[in-house]
DNA sequence: AAGTTGAGTGAACGAATGTTCACTAGAACT
DNA sequence: AGTTCTAGTGAACATTCGTTCACTCAACTT
């Protein structure tokens, strides 16, 4: 029976790569979706097998371990991030005019891009405190390397000239932090229009509370 | 020879409820640690009982699953975290006079409590997102709590007069946001004085930078 | 002194786990 | 057309898992 459905995937896609291709997306996606209510460390490599509608060996064919399969996941799932802050990024630049306005465009960006993908953001959440040990490590470098990056970002601003590199990453630190957490209240209350509009206003206000407290600083030594 | 040092610890407690109570310490602080590098879903109700030194079915006298252990170490876990908010708010009212004073003390104060009480903010940070459904939702709603605790000591504090609620739990959200973020630093940097140096400073120089958002902001409506 | 209670025991179970190995069948290459 | 390669198969393995049940024996009650 499964075995039917696999023959009909194959004839959509014959060649041989594309099959390996196709199976491996599956077990990405498979992966994604059954740890989403417990952790990766929780996640056997069977369960994934039987929903993506293979037999447990076949796993091996495309990672080496769960572990191994986290890794690829955290590569795509921050691959989802760089692409939310890229939009961010080209909307700054749009509108360079009012400060209420960029924070309430940029909080829009960040609610699409977690509705689009949830799965993703929700795995960086949940797996940087409780995935297997390469996988957290692997999370906190890249938002590490986010963070610097937006440091630079904002050091290019008007107004951050007098700024040592310690207020400015302690700066993008808080930016990171309000939008993770934001980020992570969405998804709990996924569907729920709610609560939904009272995060939105929670983190616009927080934002521009930071940006207040920012434009006002002054380094010292 | 585990049946012997159980006895001996039998002979230094001798009445039945002192016992009781003793391995139920034990299963609390067996699980606190087994489960610090994956998760309590990942974790084994007979790994448990190995550590402690009982039998598997020994467990059942004391919880009825490990989700049940899990709100229990919640239970636990926030005893700890309002012990040290108590701390920073008692200290509040002794200096009074110098705000860079009350944010160093500030964060000297979760320092020094996240290194002795590693386990338990550390398992707060973890299961926060990992966790079992009802143990997440048990955290979730702690914090929730002291978030709008510390709403409320913010609206006794002078110049916040004219402030919506939103403002005051935005801002709140915005402190807990950066106390939860160092503390997890701390957690993951342990045993680094360098790194905990670097931390502590990024800490105070984010809540400083919050605090004076803090006193330029006037509420819109 | 005799009887009750309950924390901890130990065997047993059915199910699920990761990993091995030899295999099949069909796409890809010569 | 014949050969190679490889994604996926299926049986088998040794562990580990949660949970059951009848049990012991020492601290309590009476």
């Amino acid at each position: 029976m499964l075995r039917c459905e696999r023959r009909y995937a194959a004839a959509v896609a014959d060649t041989r790569v594309e099959r390996k291709e196709r199976t491996r997306r599956a077990i990405l996606d498979a992966a994604l979706e059954l740890c989403e209510d417990s952790s990766l460390v929780a996640l056997s490599l069977r369960q994934v097998a039987k929903q993506v509608g293979i037999v447990p060996t076949g796993f091996y064919r495309h990672f080496e371990s769960i572990e191994d399969l986290g890794l690829a996941l955290v590569d795509e799932s921050f691959a989802s991030l760089r692409a939310m802050l890229r939009d961010v990024r080209h909307m700054d630049r749009d509108f360079a005019g009012s400060f209420s306005r960029i924070v309430d465009d940029s909080v829009a960006i960040l609610v699409t891009h977690v509705h689009q993908q949830r799965a993703h953001f929700s795995f960086i959440a949940r797996e940087r405190t409780a995935g297997p040990p390469a996988v957290r490590d692997a999370i906190r470098h890249e938002i590490e390397l986010a963070r610097r990056e937006l440091a630079t970002d904002i050091a290019r601003l008007p107004g951050t000239d007098g700024w040592s590199t310690e207020d400015l990453t302690s700066l993008s630190g808080l930016i990171v932090n309000a939008m993770v957490s934001t980020a992570e209240d969405l998804i709990v209350n996924a569907g729920r229009p709610d609560a939904e509009q009272r995060i939105v206003r929670d983190a616009g206000i927080q934002l521009r509370m930071v940006l207040v407290g920012a434009l006002q600083w002054r380094s010292r030594p």
